[in-house]
DNA sequence: ATAGATGCAAAGGGTTTGCACTTGA
DNA sequence: TCAAGTGCAAACCCTTTGCATCTAT
């Protein structure tokens, strides 16, 4: 059984408080505020057990390190910010995107990924 | 300058007729059927330096290694095959993705990324 | 009390780099 | 000739694992 630790709290609560899909990485500096003398190892195990939980899922983006956010969330895809990096979900998408495939090959999922610029940079600039 | 040493044209050669993405760890096998004491180091080295000349651009794939491809044959998406992991390029892609962006949010490009079978998997299954 | 969780440091896996040797121009 | 390219092994970076210790339950 999985026990609460103040570590996976901590975790927790950042996913929970910034809403939006977080590295490892993330997490981790996101958890040093609240607890700085937290491991990243720790980090590493406890996302990985909330993924095993079914808490959160892997949202892996071309070229970067695996993210991970709330499951549950239904079908949806995500942006990711020029400026900052941060990915965001949105949803929504194209219909029948099945006929683009060649000739002959079965379509059985798809992603689609936005790249700009977020309101935040949108606005800073 | 460049020379064209016996590797750097046997990788070439993968490049050229095998006509799809290919990560370096599949360039290197099918270098090392022309040449078998090729390194992978050589491999990494002459692809990055392909890269450089525009010769060929990275493609990366969610939760994958970069693969990498001829450069110019304008703008396209890729299908990967859940059978046998290869990557093949598609044309066309559906318009206007940019409404679908959170509001205040600015689109610059898009990736799509089918999944599914290719004509061969879906052949011999 | 005790199994699960932690932090550290070592081990893995993939990519890059340093170096002495080889080779294309 | 001689700088670019090669192969090997060491270095790197990110992630996982082993282990002694700590702590929820």
């Amino acid at each position: 059984m999985q026990r609460m630790t103040r570590q996976r709290e901590v975790i927790r609560d950042a996913f929970e408080r910034l809403g939006q899909p977080l590295s490892v990485q993330e997490a981790f500096e996101a958890a040093q505020e609240d607890l700085p003398q937290i491991g990243v190892a720790t980090v590493y195990r406890a996302i990985n057990d909330m993924v095993d939980d079914g808490w959160l899922v892997p949202v892996d983006l071309p070229g970067e390190s695996t993210r991970y956010e709330r499951a549950g969330i239904g079908h949806h895809h995500h942006f990711q910010c020029n400026g900052c990096g941060r990915v965001f979900d949105f949803e929504g998408c194209p219909g029948d995107l099945g006929r683009l495939a060649p000739d002959g090959f079965e379509v059985d999922s798809h992603e689609i990924i936005l790249y700009g610029r977020c309101a935040r940079c949108v606005t800073d600039s």
